[in-house]
Order: structure tokens, then C-alpha cells, then sequence
DNA sequence: TCCACTTTGTTGTAAATCCAACAGACCTAT
DNA sequence: ATAGGTCTGTTGGATTTACAACAAAGTGGA
């Protein structure tokens, strides 16, 4: 545990709590540290949820399935954030996404209701913790309608444009790296991918923007 | 506020607190009870919000609005929910979203730092009160979640089906209206709706609903 | 290194969507 | 009752997308 205390001190999970009280916040909390490898399983939707993780190292992704297998990222979660938090606190029955790592990664696992409910020891932090806590699921709602900006837009050379400019703006450049393939990049947008890639090319030819694998460049 | 006390005690916010408290806490969170015409706006996006709103009597919508006018519906709130919580308590500078009426409405209005901060009269409901509050975002978090998964599907029939699908396993009945006219399902399903007017007929040719108005059946 | 596998781009065709324009139905207020 | 406005369904043509199939480039393991 001690090797990711850096990552695990600039988690908004624990903003506000001194650096000292960490470790031992953790213990009280019954956190478990947990390794794996790409690709694996984490949550499998169906399934009920009662703890929610927190990355330090790698990178997992929130993915939606319907019967035939049509795809769709809600979400893609990288080095000290949360994920599967809004589906723990909202105490549903079934969980309506899969989760699963896309490379291999460190993962720590906290009970839900080890938040909530008081302790012996760390009462002290637990209504700070429930407020970070409210302040990280109402982010992730905007990040949300975020994403909804982007994939209600009506053809796919805007969705691609809107999205785009939307990790140019994060990436504070024009020259960005995209966390997915043209597939999950598809699916991200909900759009077929050997057409994406032909809208890609077009824009490319104009002149828009240049791109090799997931590097890409708006001009 | 007297006349809502029946609505205001199912409001999930004050879910656990003693009814005969309620009158008191929503003095002491200085909660305003406000009239609006139909089509009002509400919250404007682009500005700043620290409140959030309770629907009393009426109805709202959340909609996203792009710079030429696409139009899209995030969410309709009915009598009894909330809106604006996500936004307030993520402390964002501007508003992404705008929210007005669609019917003549009776909202209620609290400021987000009185939920968090304690006070000399309440205090004993805070913790109540934000545990709550993130049991609300976290499942409006589930029903965008939900929504994404509809406007996902990769044609007009599909989404039609999908939401009349869940609108009539909300209503538990084959039967039953929904909450837009056909502008405002298009726009929530983000697509044109004179094409989808063309699906509605199709699906109604080929036997699969029934429709009048707003009033839908599953066949 | 070589082979199998994955990823990406390209192309052609069929199908679906957008868009604009319009007509009839339906309010609503005078 | 009527006139103006809104809402809904219909249609046709232009555009876009999905789908399938394939080739080229890149990747990883034996």
C-alpha cells in the first residue's frame, strides 16, 4: 500500500484528510488491494455491487452490452479515480454495466457501507468522506451529460469533432492522445467503426486534422 | 408550504426525518417556495447555480442546447423530484444545462451549502441530509446511464422501442403516456422528428403499438 | 524470423436518416 | 364560429450511415 500513497493522497476521495491519517483511515475502512490483468472481469453486470474501487495504477473502463452485443463506454477511468461508486451508493439491485480492466492494473476495493456507517476510529472522517463522496458521483453526472453532448450530436463527423475538441480542451493542446482504439472510440460514439474511419480519412484529406493511431492533431 | 406537507414528506431528500421536524428544517434551510408560469426558464446554462429546486407541483425539463439550436433533453422532472442538485454540489462555475417549466409550476428552492454546512437548529438532520442527497445523484446517475443506453442504439426503430419498452415497464402496464410530444421525443432521442414520425407509423402499420397523441400501447 | 492475429483504412451497395415543404388535425383565444 | 398558431404525419430527394468484405499495416509470440 505504501508504494501508491502519492496517487492515493491526491484522490478526491480523501481530499481533506491529512496525509498521516491515511494509512490508517484505510485499514479502518477494510480497503483491499487488489492486482490485475488486462482485460479481466471486475464487475459483470447482472451482478449485485456493494463496494466501489479506486485506480492506482492502469486503467479500467465502464462499458454498457445489450443482447447482440452491441457496445457502448460509458466511461474510462484512469490513475486515481473512482469507479462503480454511483452504483454502490445508489443501493440498486442489479448492475446495469460491466466493468473491466484494459491494461493491467492495481486496483483498491472499499465497502460501500464501510463509508457511511460510523466507526470506532474514524468517525471523525466520515462525513467529509460523504461529502467528497457526493462531490465525485454529482462530477461524474456532468461528465456524464458530457458525454451525451457529444453523442446526441446528429452525424458522425460532428460527434467525432465534438469529441475531439473535447480532449483537445482537457489535453490544453491541439496535439492529444485518445485512451481508445478505433473500435472502442466507435463504440464511444455509437457509431459504426469502417465508417468512422472513412469520416476520419475524409477529415483528414481536409485538412482538419492529422492523427497516427491515437495520436491526433486539430489543425 | 403547508398544502405541499404530503408531497414534501415523499420527496427523497427527507427520506428518514421525522414529518413534524419537516416544517422546521425547511425554515432552518431556508427553503423558498416559488411560482412559475409554463416555459419559464429556470436556471440558464452559462451562469452559476448554488441551489437546487424541488418540483412541488408541475414539471420540469433539463435540456442541453448546442450553438445552433439542437436541442436535447437530459431529463423531465415530475412533482416530488429534484433538479439542479448534481450541478450545485459539484461546485462547477458554469451551468452546462438549461432547466425551465413545462407546465405552470410550483418548485421549492434550497441552497446546496446549507445542505452541507451545519446550523444551530438542524444539525442533527445534515448527515441525514447529504447521505440522502448522494443516494439521489448517485441514482440519477443510473437513469442518465440509462438513458445513454437508448440514444445509443444505432437506429430510430431501436430507440423508439427501447424507451416505449422502459416507459411501460415504469408504468408496469402495456399501456401508458409519456411525458413529451413528438418534438421533444425526438430531441430526447436525438433524432429528426419527421423521420421518426415515419417510424412511429411504420411500427403502428406493422402492428408492434398503438398510439394517440401521447398516450402509447405495446403490442 | 515467421506466422497468426489484431487493428485500421477502403470500397461498394443497400438501407436509413436528414431536411424541407406541405396538409390536415388540433387547440386556443377573441 | 373563426382565425391564427401549434402539433403531427406524409412525402421525395439528397446525404449519410450501416454492413460486409477485403487489403494493408502493425503486433506479439513461438
Amino acid at each position: 500500500m505504501e508504494k501508491y500513497l502519492n496517487i492515493l493522497k491526491s484522490v478526491a476521495l480523501f481530499k481533506g484528510i491529512n496525509q498521516g491519517d491515511l494509512q490508517s483511515l484505510l485499514a479502518c475502512l477494510s480497503a483491499k488491494l487488489v492486482n490485475y490483468d488486462k482485460g479481466q472481469i471486475i464487475f459483470m453486470s447482472g451482478e449485485s455491487i456493494k463496494s466501489f474501487g479506486i485506480v492506482l495504477a492502469g486503467q479500467v473502463q465502464v462499458v454498457q452490452e445489450d443482447y447482440y452485443g452491441n457496445k457502448n463506454i460509458i466511461a474510462n477511468i484512469g490513475t486515481g479515480n473512482l469507479f462503480g461508486e454511483s452504483f454502490a451508493f445508489a443501493n440498486i439491485k442489479t448492475l446495469p454495466v460491466s466493468v473491466f480492466t484494459t491494461t493491467a492494473s492495481v486496483l483498491l476495493f472499499i465497502d460501500s457501507h464501510r463509508i457511511v456507517a460510523p466507526c470506532s476510529k474514524a468517525c471523525a472522517f466520515h462525513s467529509r468522506l460523504i461529502y467528497n463522496m457526493l462531490n465525485i458521483v454529482a462530477l461524474k453526472y456532468i461528465s456524464l451529460t458530457q458525454n451525451i453532448e457529444i453523442i446526441t450530436k446528429r452525424s458522425t463527423r460532428e460527434k467525432l469533432l465534438a469529441y475531439l475538441s473535447a480532449e483537445a480542451h482537457k489535453a490544453q493542446s491541439t496535439r492529444f492522445s485518445i485512451p481508445f482504439n478505433r473500435q472502442e472510440l466507435a463504440d464511444y460514439l455509437a457509431v459504426d467503426r469502417s465508417a468512422m474511419s472513412a469520416v476520419l480519412s475524409q477529415l483528414r484529406d481536409e485538412g482538419v486534422l492529422k492523427f497516427n493511431k491515437n495520436q491526433f492533431e486539430l489543425c
